[in-house]
DNA sequence: GCCAACGTTGGC
DNA sequence: GCCAACGTTGGC
């Protein structure tokens, strides 16, 4: 339980590490691709440690941390047929996406900026930094999460 | 706002 | 099952 890492991205406009801290945990919802769903339908653990990655941003980077604090549950939001991820295929008894919930850890005093990331050799096989990658929930391995826990740190 | 890269959809 | 067209992601 909780030996795994994990990066997911938001847009800080939608929801950003400051709503998390307001909110201290949310379903994280709205995921619509099958690898991202796949790793939190599967191999999501509670206690899990994630990086919680601002896209679209200025500036982009890792802007703080959170735990994965459910086991893996329907996405309430592909049942809502207001919902912009509204999916009319899904049915409760047959859900099609399956989402974790995760809870505040802490806010970085600044962002670990993509910046810092890519020029930092120690983290060059992130997925995040991988030429076309583009998966909002994706794993990191310990040591890649210790190197941006400790860039955090040293700031 | 632009655009490259990727994923999904749908005609055949 | 192929693949072109379309939509989305996300850095810049």
């Amino acid at each position: 339980m909780g030996k795994n890492f994990w990066l997911v991205k938001s847009e800080p406009e939608v929801y950003s590490i400051d709503s998390l801290e307001k909110d201290m945990e949310t379903p994280w919802e709205g995921v619509r691709n099958y690898q991202a769903r796949n790793f939190m339908r599967d191999s999501m653990c509670v206690g899990d440690k994630v990086l919680f990655y601002h896209s679209n941003a200025d500036p982009t980077g890792v802007a703080g941390v959170a735990t994965v604090s459910s086991p893996p549950i329907p996405d309430e939001t592909q049942f809502n047929k207001k919902s912009e991820y509204f999916d009319p295929k899904a049915t409760p008894q047959k859900p099609n996406w399956i989402c974790v919930k995760i809870a505040f850890k802490e806010k970085f005093k600044t962002i670990i900026t993509l910046a810092e990331i890519k020029s930092n050799k120690a983290l060059k096989d992130m997925v995040l930094v991988q030429p076309g990658s583009r998966l909002s929930v994706q794993p990191v391995t310990q040591k890649q999460f210790e190197t941006i826990l400790g860039m955090a740190r040293r700031k």
